[in-house]
DNA sequence: GGGTGTGAACGGATTCACAGCA
DNA sequence: TGCTGTGAATCCGTTCACACCC
């Protein structure tokens, strides 16, 4: 019902909304936040409709209620719990961003085939092997998979999440990932970000020495 | 003139495309190709089309020169270097990550805080104090940051990295960032990432419930 | 027959533009 | 007056469908 990119978009206004209540701000105005996020107020507006969020003209939004309002649709009425698999550099990253900000989406568990780090805390998570994944995943009720290993594991990573009765999955491995679609799947994928950064980056330069000659 | 999101689809059909030729593989259709992204066969056969390279009916692309022709697009004639901001457990993922893997595209340096961390070498990288960063920028030729320090800084960070004539960013710090739009930015947003991850493995599991009960 | 290349149709997301309200 | 809520218009990416070629 509510598309991608809305969900994208109310997490964000989320993020700026607790920022400016923090800073003691009452209200906003739907240009404000436009302004905010590089976008236009039009869909400010159109995101906050179908949040079903109403403002009020001349004043705008009340910034408590519009930060209950986007928990109400972004958060689990129970708390979700999500498993972390990989406990390199980059897990180590994942967790340590993660760990005790939120209270309705916490990394719960962490599972590595390494035993120097099994049945240890790390960040405040506790490490399992990989064997107890299937059974930690059921008794700590979690429905989220982070797969942070390397790409040839990643499959066999994933595959184990499904079994476990995992129904979301964020991956970082640079591979797409062959699942049922009963599984929601996000992949991050660096090497494509990196790239698609330096091409843009090219086209700028260039456009950039474009407009000084054409002057 | 091409999409952003054509030359996300060029990244990974270069990835794909590498592993098919390490297996021996010469040519390859786009309804094959197509199946291993997900995607549909017409969207593969556009993107090529835009690439300017053309396949052969029945036999498909040859794999070899579609290879060249995706990096004639994507790489620089010339090198491109990257800086690498913030030398934390996301620093080091990204190094370990992208260390020695491309001859058009590396991480020429890294940078920090941090005294323990500066003047020495991580995953083949030298990182240096953040005062060097306009001098190393210049010397080594870099046109590209990556950000990877807490979220306070980042602002800070991509000002110095654009003061030192960089024209591409990738942003991990979950802020928007405020840069001329004469550098190109793309943000990696984790909280926003497993928050919509959280958001749609929510509305699968009722999916799933919704058809079990229907039956 | 079974592919590719591509104009045309489609669909979803964004933006415009304006009615309605404090 | 200056904002919000929203139908209508627009834009852009995707998909269809078919001419053309091996």
């Amino acid at each position: 019902m509510i598309s991608e990119k809305t969900v994208e978009r109310l997490s964000l206004y989320r993020r700026i909304l607790c920022q400016l209540r923090a800073e003691g701000r009452e209200s906003i105005l739907s240009h404000e936040l436009a302004a905010l996020l590089h976008g236009k107020a039009a869909q400010v507006r159109r995101d906050f409709m179908q949040l079903g969020y109403s403002g009020v003209p001349n004043s705008g939004y009340n910034v408590r209620r519009l930060i209950e309002s986007i928990s109400d649709l972004l958060d689990s009425p129970r708390m979700q719990g999500a498993a972390l698999v990989g406990l390199g550099h980059l897990g180590l990253a994942i967790l340590s961003h993660f760990s005790g900000r939120w209270r309705q989406l916490a990394i719960r568990a962490a599972f590595d085939t390494d035993p120097a780090k099994v049945n240890r805390t790390h960040h405040g998570c506790r490490c399992y092997a990989m064997d107890d994944l299937a059974p930690v995943v059921r008794e700590q009720n979690i429905d989220i998979g982070v797969i942070a290993v390397p790409a040839e594991q990643a499959q066999g990573v994933a595959e184990a999440l499904c079994r476990a009765g995992i129904s979301g999955i964020l991956n970082f491995a640079p591979v797409r990932l062959r699942l049922p679609d009963t599984v929601y799947v996000d992949t991050v994928d660096l090497t494509m970000s990196l790239e698609k950064v330096a091409y843009f980056a090219r086209q700028r330069v260039s456009a950039r020495h474009q407009a000084n000659t054409a002057v």
